[in-house]
DNA sequence: CAGATACCTTGACTGAGATCAAGTGGAAGC
DNA sequence: GCTTCCACTTGATCTCAGTCAAGGTATCTG
């Protein structure tokens, strides 16, 4: 079932090497990478990280998808972060995890023990360098995702889930044709209701109310297509041009 | 009308010398910091940083409460951040700032030009480090807020609000005192709803429901006193120990 | 093939919080 | 002392999203 599309062993092939935590590395340093690396895979579903656990790796998601869930004691869910391929995982210089880490679809990772990652990070500006602006996009993707949390409408939630998946796509595949967006989505129903918080039903309505009013084309559950990007951007409330990162 | 509390113009008597970006520094370091630092005060309610400017320095919180704020097109505004003494404001490696900075009290910075200091970040691993873990800490706060944006009732959302401004006051006043715990909020109703996600009314008729049911005490509009601080965590959702930053 | 399961959709009703509106209390200014 | 203003409170009503419930569809299993 795990059919991993895992085909490397050394970084110089890695499909994330010019965008992960490694992305400025020189020869020299991926080398030292090299030694203090291994792969994991994750099924869908399965939990990689459980919060409050002792973390004893570090690491990058190589492909698929992973997400960062807080859960109250009364079983009240949110998601707090995506994971995509290049996104790095744990903390440094904190032992235990804060959240649990999920794989949401079939996932690989190229893991580091933590304390011989700590090391390098000490003696490799390049890695801390890069971690920090790595950081930073993440501190602003959570806190424009405050915003929608806070202010936004369900339709205008979910109308900003699409185009925020639809922009990491765009950005992926060719980006001469702006005109019409496609993509699957990878996320079930509920996993979208936890990252927008809201109900799974209420998600699957504000689809369908988006599909009736033409701002997407669903086929099936799960393949979308956006014919007019702007149109969607409006209905997110995120006006015309205003550019935010995943 | 500012009466800054701002007697020290040398980072070895500064208040935050500590807990600042600057915390790690050696005496050599911290000479070259102070050449390129300064002192700018602003009144509570002006705008520090306008979202979109250019930011042409960054700094610290020395004294004061400072907000980020996101607005969207139709005015609907959510706080995105709450700066305290120590905290870090501005985005070394990006030119323009993404949100509004806003003094809510009256606020005193310790100011640097962007490009000295970013200069500096490269060549002193102490700076750099501690940034990243400033960062790190902000980003589990952000998240930390998603669960009560997302997730909590509005009563849960002031019962989180105040505790971590209890909690916060706690970390600065004697700590073996846990029984009743007193401070004034430094936000105004509006400011706090823009926080949680709330109207101004609710939070109100929330805070008159607290203070009802004994989980806080009222002296006038802004002083609190909470009776028991276990209490109020309960209400917050959090249950018992579990320990979350500003 | 029947049955189970996971994921999704739709409908009817409810309720928490928004909205609209009026009023209170205290400080500042004339 | 009176007015004005601002921050806040409280009440009445409305509405959006939650809750509860039923049903649909595709895939998997024995």
């Amino acid at each position: 079932m795990l059919k991993a599309q895992f085909d490397h062993t050394n970084c110089s092939d890695c499909p994330i090497r010019h965008r992960a935590v490694c992305a400025h590395c020189d020869a020299d340093e991926l080398e030292e990478l090299e030694d203090i690396k291994y792969y994991r895979t994750f099924e869908a579903g399965q939990t990689i990280i459980w919060s409050g656990d002792q973390m004893n790796f570090v690491g990058s998601v190589v492909s698929g998808i992973a997400s960062l869930t807080q859960t109250m004691e009364d079983g009240r869910t949110q998601m707090v972060g995506l994971l995509l391929p290049s996104d790095f995982v744990g903390r440094p210089g904190r032992e235990a995890a804060p959240y649990d880490v999920q794989a949401t679809t079939d996932v690989v990772m190229c893991c580091f023990r933590k304390k011989p990652f700590e090391d390098l990070m000490n003696t490799t500006p390049h890695i801390a360098h890069r971690l920090l602006q790595m950081t930073l996009d993440e501190l602003d993707a959570a806190r424009e995702w405050m915003l929608v949390l806070g202010r936004k409408t369900a339709r205008e939630k979910i109308a900003s889930l699409l185009s925020i998946i639809a922009r990491r796509d765009a950005s992926i595949t060719p980006k001469d044709k702006p005109a019409s967006i496609v993509f699957d989505l990878p996320l079930t129903r509920e996993a979208m209701a936890d990252y927008l918080g809201l109900t799974l039903e209420t998600v699957s309505r504000q689809i369908s109310a988006l599909k009736k009013d033409g701002v997407i084309l669903l086929e099936g559950k799960r393949h979308v297509t956006i014919p007019d990007m702007r149109r969607l951007m409006e209905e997110a409330g995120d006006d015309s041009d205003g550019g935010f990162l995943v």
